[in-house]
DNA sequence: GCACGCTGTATAACATCGTTCTACAGCGTG
DNA sequence: CACGCTGTAGAACGATGTTATACAGCGTGC
């Protein structure tokens, strides 16, 4: 930063390299502590100790800035439901589901970016849209170990029967997260949630 | 403010009485033509003919306008699902899903108004918040009169079973809106989902 | 070793937003 | 008819996203 009362100002050319990242890492400091009307370029900038300029250098504007916070968000959410494949099939399952609700009432801001209003992840074509199929498709692969291997039935393919699952995780977290509905006893209700999936999915 | 304090009721001009309706007759247009983004104060007040001011004079604030527009939203969504109780409970049951699901559809913007980021619903005692208690009362109604008047299985009670349903209403009809998964066939899919809903709290 | 150009940065400016301030017009009341 | 209260209009303020302008750092040619 300039910061220099006296004297010409220091105009340091900062690591270009870095900038992307620590542009980045303020800009989810800022989401996590003061919420998405608190993200504004300026108070990123003055986050990552950078004029506002840098980030329409290098995200274009605050739309792509978001974008990208939005592609990291996917990446820990896909992280969340990811186990270990050396987990039986419906341990596994509820082991994800329960790792995806831990995601959303842990980084709550972040969830939120995801499915926002109009967010980044709609827009197809988008990295983040290409992360989010990453995510279906391990509820895809999930659903498909869970009912061994064919369709569960009732279901037209494979991709159905994991829509309804991303349906319903998502519906819970979003509703708790937004405090709508009954919001006592979100854990037993979310477990019961899992247990009509799994009876309905094998 | 004067209003009904006691004696005979004043008399306000005629403009003002009509300029509560008129100004949320003008968000709802915006907010159905350009989104949420294009829903500004000024622009409300230039579809409504009136100087900026009129906003908070009647709504103090911004955000008290939305809430007011998100009251209307949730009305038309509870009458939606508000379906005729002379059907039987099961159809009833199916009737009042499509109903979410079409009200959604047909407002997308006044749904996300709803259900989106740090909406006015969320804040428990906003008249929002009480409108939406009665969406989730019908939910309960509902699921009740599929159950049988018992408590359906596996949930601890009813109003535990209608908040799966709405999360899985909820779900769907949210990453539907925001093309979120597959988004081919949303139509079976979600047919599919209520299916689901119907065996597992019958 | 040194002037030059390119890349990217910092500062300042512009339009717009939410909100507030100040002055004024309309309507009921003495 | 004059007065006061209420609500309106217009200007103004701080903050935001974005763009324009000027300039510093670094590689490149001699």
């Amino acid at each position: 930063m300039s910061a220099g009362a006296a004297g010409p100002p220091s105009r340091r050319r900062t690591a270009s390299e870095r900038l992307h990242d620590v542009l980045l890492d303020a800009a989810q400091d800022v989401l996590d502590r003061e919420g998405l009307a608190g993200v504004t370029v300026r108070a990123v900038a003055r986050e990552a100790q950078v004029a506002p300029m840098g980030v329409y250098n290098r995200f274009g504007n605050k739309e792509g800035l978001l974008g990208a916070l939005a592609v990291r968000a996917l990446h820990g959410l896909w992280h969340a439901v990811d186990v270990d494949r050396s987990v039986d099939p419906e341990p596994r399952f509820r082991q994800a589901c329960d790792g995806y609700r831990h995601f959303a009432l842990a980084h709550p801001r972040r969830y939120a970016l995801i499915f926002g209003g109009g967010g980044p992840v709609a827009r197809t074509g988008s990295k983040a849209s290409v992360y989010g199929h990453a995510v279906f498709e391990v509820l895809i692969e999930l659903v498909q170990d869970l009912a061994g291997g064919r369709t569960p039935q009732g279901f037209a393919d494979v991709g159905e029967a994991a829509q309804v699952v991303w349906t319903a995780l998502h519906g819970a977290v979003h509703l708790e997260l937004g405090g709508i509905g009954q919001v006592s006893g979100s854990q037993d209700t979310y477990r019961r949630l899992i247990d009509l999936l799994v009876r309905g999915l094998r």
